[in-house]
DNA sequence: CAGTGAGCGAGCTTCCGCTTGACTT
């Protein structure tokens, strides 16, 4: 038996702290929060004052019971759960599961994972803080009130299943509204005059290039100017040096993490996290959910010694980040390498660059700002005021450059910064070329998963363990789809000024183009709509922010945990019943118009299986026409005509073997079908509005002769196929692997036979 | 794999934050 137990929360960090604790200690994990509110009913008695109902959920009941074993057997029992609102929770659960005086029950907490932090918090134990217990506990009771009480609304005035919470709701709504603002956009153009300069008349000379102080509204605009250019005295009137500096960003937090690995690794937020867990796992990373930008002393001592000797005492620049995010708490320091020596770890590929990534951020934080000189040529016109400007940038000292350069969002960079070559004040400068290009503004761009977890981290709006989790909720709901968009060709112009001749060549460009970008769905903008209408409380930016403040003078002792509840509950319930009351429900109808043949109204609206469009009313008996809306129709933007067009399929191409081609869009696209069977028609190539009769035999010939070719042996019910993954065998709708080696072409039935049923066996024992 | 839109209704769904496996393909 061991006398001294020590609960942590972590089973990574308890296998780490052991270490440092010696023999005497016994470190055990709690793996998180122990206890919960029940799973079922809302778990609150709002009569009695919102006493909570507690109950420890099935998965952790093994955890319990280990725990349970092993506080028996221990004499000395610290909690050191994490030092924020939650840990303090967890912890307090810990000593009610548990059996533990309050009074006497040691709390510690660790501000980093070093032997000194560990020995000392140690010595110096405290009390369960029951203010922060109690500002959770309010944080808890509220997000269960919010969720509990708005979802059952949503099921009755919209659709089933579906779901409303203090951060998911908002999280949509951010989508919605950006999606909303990109409909209304209107793209406008104008043009950008650019200019190539020599420095004399020799045409192999030194080129400058510099841009036009102002821009033109038309291709007649642009022409006038370049006719003044063509005709036009240049000369250099002024030449500005300036230094600046440029300094690190701060190490990983989660969000931070998140948004870079999405930017320089294509990682989705859900596959960041899941690396991240692995090398935390591995000893190789500290702990990545944080908010916080904070080094340890250890780390800042390492990293300065790591820098020094890898790239000279200049490079080193020892710094303590402030944690700017809202709402932030800090109970962990910021993701950064376990063993800074370590600029690379053993692993799979993705470990080794994620790896790799927050080394190289973490270094960079700690070395010296790089040192820029910023260069401005101005050049005037002799027949214009329109001037001429030339920038260039020189790095004089890289310092952190030479390690990390953190990413932005935007995706085409058109600021371009050239070498400036040797100019004089009052030089005469001569034209190479001028062109004058259109330009086309861009309405605000859509969210990726990465984009979104900034901006609600900017809001103070969920938490680094929560990110990952509400963005694959928002996605199983339905309400928002992670997609790819083709993007559409549009024309622009371009004209060119060369030897006293302007010409005019046509362009094209591919404008927006998406990849990997957050699309709202019918039934996110329709839950958003009702959520706006009916709750604006709950989605308004700034709830979080407001709540929050009454939780932490909750955990300063200022305000009672329950009077807040109630002041909170009063109004909120008093909504959701005037909602309930309220006897239609939120379809997202809209009205397109009249049929143009029949008259009959055409209206879209979200049917029982989805976006349908409808043909006519139930009215007098006649029956309506339905058809669904097919993949990136949306009801809030489809017109009249689209909508018409969607009754044009399913359509008959007419009979062929006695049977009937029928050709229309499903689940997976548009399709062929005869004869029972289905036959894809590929994008791009074939549109089932316009394929004919003779093109959908010659699909269905070429898909049959595939199919043939497929086939290597057939032997009654059994098949032996060639799939993508190589040979197999089918049987019933069943799929068989090969053993390794089989030469499928060779098979009898009997080998088959036994294949089978070796399958079947291993499938059942498994 | 590739529809469905008559209407009723039993029984289900749902939140946010802590933490990792145990499951399947």
């Amino acid at each position: 038996m061991i006398e001294n137990l020590v609960i942590v929360e972590s089973p990574a960090k308890a296998k780490t702290i052991e270490k440092f604790l010696g023999k005497d200690f016994r470190v055990i994990s709690s793996f998180g929060h122990i206890r919960d509110l029940v799973k079922k009913n809302l778990g609150i008695n709002i009569e009695k004052d919102f006493e909570p109902v507690y109950e420890i959920p099935k998965e952790k009941t093994k955890v319990v019971s280990d725990l349970r074993k092993a506080s028996s057997e221990a004499k000395n029992i610290w909690i050191a759960s994490d030092e924020d609102r939650e840990g303090e929770a967890i912890a307090w659960h810990l000593a009610g599961v548990l059996k533990l005086d309050l009074d006497t029950t040691k709390r510690i907490v660790f501000h980093e994972i070093t032997k000194d932090a560990i020995s000392n918090a140690i010595v110096s134990p405290r009390k369960i803080d029951m203010n922060l217990v109690n500002s959770q506990q309010a944080r808890r009771i509220l997000d269960r009130i919010v969720g509990f009480e708005i979802s059952p609304v949503l099921w009755k005035k919209v659709q089933p299943s579906l779901s409303a919470g203090r951060v998911q709701s908002v999280a949509v709504r951010l989508i919605v509204e950006r999606e909303r603002e990109i409909f209304s956009f209107k793209t406008e153009s104008s043009y950008r005059v650019t200019a190539m300069f020599r420095i004399d008349t020799n045409t192999a000379s030194a080129v400058l290039r510099a841009e036009a102080s102002k821009r033109f509204p038309d291709e007649k605009e642009a022409r006038k100017f370049l006719e003044l250019c063509s005709a036009a005295g240049y000369s250099v009137t002024g030449i500005t040096v300036k230094p600046g500096t440029r300094s690190p960003a701060p190490p990983f937090t989660t969000s931070t993490l998140q948004q870079e690995a999405y930017r320089k690794l294509g990682f989705s937020v859900a596959q960041t996290m899941a690396v991240a867990q692995k090398l935390y796992e591995a000893g190789k990373i500290t702990y990545m959910r944080t908010d916080s930008t904070n080094l340890s002393k250890l780390a800042l001592a390492k990293s300065r010694e790591v820098i020094v000797s890898e790239f000279g005492e200049k490079y080193s620049k020892t710094r303590q980040f402030k944690t700017k995010s809202k709402g932030a708490q800090e109970a962990h320091e910021a993701i950064r390498p376990a063993y800074l020596d370590n600029s690379n770890v053993p692993g799979n590929q993705n470990e080794k660059k994620l790896y790799e990534l927050i080394w190289k951020r973490t270094i960079a934080s700690q070395m010296a700002d790089a040192l820029i000189e910023k260069t401005t040529i101005s050049i005037d016109m002799n027949n214009s005021p329109v001037i001429f400007n030339a920038t260039g940038e020189v790095i004089k000292f890289d310092g952190f450059l030479k390690v990390y350069m953190e990413s932005t969002d935007q995706e085409n960079n058109d600021d371009e910064r050239d070498v400036i070559p040797p100019v004089k004040k009052g030089m005469p400068l001569y034209y190479n070329s001028i062109t004058a290009s259109q330009k086309f503004t861009s309405p605000p761009p859509r969210y990726t998963e990465a984009s979104l977890v900034k901006k609600l981290e900017e809001l103070g709006i969920g938490r680094p363990s929560t990110y990952a989790p509400t963005i694959s909720t928002i996605q199983n709901r339905g309400y928002v789809s992670r997609e790819d968009r083709p993007g559409e060709k549009r024309s622009l112009k371009i004209l060119t000024l060369e030897k006293g001749k302007i010409a005019s060549t046509p362009k094209t460009e591919l404008a927006g183009k998406e990849k990997s970008k957050l699309f709202p769905q019918d039934i996110g903008m329709i839950v958003n709509d009702f959520l706006m209408e009916n709750f604006s409380a709950i989605v308004d930016y700034n709830f979080t922010a407001e709540v929050e403040e009454q939780f932490d003078e909750i955990a300063m002792g200022k305000l009672k945990w329950t009077g807040m509840l109630h002041d909170f509950y009063g109004p909120f319930h008093k909504t959701i019943e005037n909602t309930l009351e309220k006897k239609d429900r939120k379809t997202g109808v809209r009205d397109l118009g009249k049929h143009p043949e029949t008259g009959e109204p055409i209206t879209v609206r979200m049917g029982r299986f989805g976006p349908v469009a409808q043909i006519g009313t139930t009215e007098n008996g006649s029956k309506p026409r339905f058809a669904s809306l097919s993949k990136n129709q949306l009801l809030e933007t489809i017109t009249l005509e689209e909508a018409l067009n969607l009754f044009r399929l399913p359509r008959s191409l007419g009979n062929h073997d006695s049977d009937e081609i029928v050709v229309g869009i499903g689940k997976f696209g548009p399709y062929i079908r005869f004869k029972g069977k289905f036959f894809s028609l590929k994008k791009g190539v074939d549109d089932p509005y316009t394929v004919t009769f003779e093109r959908a035999i010659e699909v269905i010939n070429e898909k049959n002769e595939d199919d043939k070719k497929k086939v290597i042996k057939e032997f009654g019910d059994i098949h032996v196929l060639n799939g993508r993954y190589g040979p197999y065998i089918t049987r019933e709708k069943q799929n068989y692997r090969l053993p390794k080696g089989t030469d499928a072409e060779k098979l009898t039935k009997e080998e088959c036979i036994t294949i089978i049923e070796k399958n079947n066996k291993s499938k059942k024992s498994s």
